[in-house]
DNA sequence: TTGAAAGCGCTACCAA
DNA sequence: TTGGTAGCGCTTTCAA
């Protein structure tokens, strides 16, 4: 292992003058610089970015927590993060917390313990004191926070859009899937969905599924069709639970979109390769990940002093799961 | 910030003896441990562990990395891998290196830089070059190796039984989707397939898709509907490209199974909800994070001296896109 | 059974 | 412009 030390040996200069250098802070005579510029490349000498750390009490790595890896929507979000960090030279450390407190709670000590420079949660089951008195800035994502900063898209906006889209297209009586209750995001979307209905006086029906699981879409899809049968009309709480009911329908077969129409949450990569292809409301996970890792960033160089969040739009994507309609006003 | 200073301090004993309590190493009477112990907890001291690493060249940190988190089946390796490591007490840095080896050497970096105890490296895109001369062991995972230890499904074996029960339900006009010809795993299936076809004098064409991203598989889907139309049945490099395949042949109206069979591979949590579901082969992905993360932690323990391979089975797993057949044999 | 002290590789202060 | 050195928090000799 080359060491600082080894450099400086073999530039014939200290090791102050090489970490001088190598940080590009204080003075370094241009000759000297270029000299050691030359040793490090001879000696394909890396930092040790442990010893760095030890030293500043932080390091180029940054926490992201996710809830659930194998929901398609967090790796999207996991990917604006990545792409965003690594143009800033920072690693990430992915913790998936599985819907799970403990797990959670022992990722953040990681975080901690590995002076991680800043975190990106996108949990939501842990309670907020487990956030307080960190060292680090802490950014939301996919969830809203009136005391952290955090990105986040238009939940309330996009179930309207799904309500509107829907009624637009005839459905009469509607089923609402309610994702976890405890669920911010999901509840927005959820309430936004409601009040439209209600404006336009449709009645309509409620399942609650208890996760966001594959297992749990399944379960709510069937008992969907049983509960309410004469359902021509599902709002769906995020794309896997619109998958699932999709599954269901056309295993019982009623014809989607004619007696039945699907609206999807999310716009997971999967949607459009359902058939028929799943109308959904878009929510730009990439996009999101990138701006939390931005906003994150912008915290770090203290160019932001307040909480500072960031809502991002969603829109609908129009596919085959709901009819078509002539006028589009 | 506490360090073990301040609990030597509060314990009236040296730093040495509480480093010996803290790591159960050395003499510690029963009674210093006793009160060290209470005044850890009285201090909700946690040791800094970028300390530890630096002293021991080595971490608490394990390197996993991913050629692409977007495709389902890798999470599925990632929590295996995590579980098992979790149990150790190991965390994870996850490098996604998107299948740009310029990305993964930078996350062999990282990993060096940051000493990590051991890789996990499921990416194919690399030069063994690049894992050399590490100073930590690596394990390969869903790839064969024969100078390192690893982890992967029969892929010759799963091949074959793609064909077997694709001939057995009577398609005569197969195609095989071939995957990333630089993909070991990949070729191991499409040649098996194309040994027990050539056994039983099948005909077949051959697509080839140059990735396994939801894109490349649209792509290849819809050419081949166009370069093969007598096709009657698709054994598919992967399960996104059986569901594109599955998509593809819904909305050109050609009926699955009747007209068309599709067998996936992996049975990624996805299959299940496409309609009709997937029939595909299956690789044990979280098993096979799972275990290897133990070959890791075996080998860590010095457990075990030479490379060694771990070959999991796979199975054929029935579901609708295949006809049903009387006889089991 | 305990403690003093060296040192892991690096940065930053201060003096030269 | 450069170098000596203290110190980041920890572990591990070695001596007491």
């Amino acid at each position: 292992m080359t060491t600082i030390r080894d450099v400086a040996k073999r530039a014939g200069v200290s090791v102050a003058t090489v970490s001088r250098a190598l940080n590009g802070k204080g003075y370094v005579h241009e000759d000297t610089r270029k000299l050691i510029d030359k040793t490090i490349k001879e000696l394909s000498y890396k930092p040790n970015e442990v010893a760095r750390s030890l030293y500043k009490k932080k390091s180029r790595l940054i926490g992201l927590l996710l809830p659930d890896i194998r929901n398609p929507f967090f790796p999207e979000l996991a990917r604006g993060v990545e792409d965003e960090m690594q143009e800033h030279d920072f690693r990430l450390i992915i913790g998936n917390a599985d819907e799970n407190p403990k797990k959670e709670i022992s990722y953040i000590e990681t975080f901690k313990q590995n002076n991680v420079t800043g975190v990106i949660s996108a949990t939501n089951q842990t309670e907020m004191k487990h956030f307080e008195d960190l060292s680090f800035p802490v950014v939301f994502l996919d969830r809203t926070s009136n005391h952290y900063p955090s990105v986040y898209a238009d939940g309330l906006a996009g179930g309207k859009m799904a309500a509107r889209e829907m009624i637009r297209r005839g459905s009469k009586r509607i089923c609402l899937l309610r994702g976890p209750v405890e669920l911010k995001t999901a509840q927005d979307r959820f309430k936004g969905a409601i009040d439209e209905l209600c404006n336009f006086n449709i009645n309509f029906n409620v399942m609650t599924t208890a996760s966001f699981t594959f297992a749990d879409a399944e379960k709510a899809a069937a008992e969907l069709f049983e509960k309410f049968p004469e359902t021509d009309g599902v709002i769906a709480s995020n794309d896997l639970g619109a998958a699932a009911i999709l599954h269901e329908a056309l295993k019982r077969g009623i014809s989607v979109p004619e007696e039945l129409q699907i609206i999807g949450y999310d716009d997971i990569p999967l949607s459009r390769l359902l058939f028929p292809p799943l109308s959904t409301i878009r929510q730009p996970a990439y996009d999101m990940g990138r701006e939390a890792a931005k906003l994150l960033i912008q915290l770090l160089d203290g160019e932001i002093s307040e909480h500072k969040n960031i809502q991002l739009p969603v829109r609908f994507i129009e596919r085959q799961t709901t009819r078509k309609v002539e006028n589009n006003g």
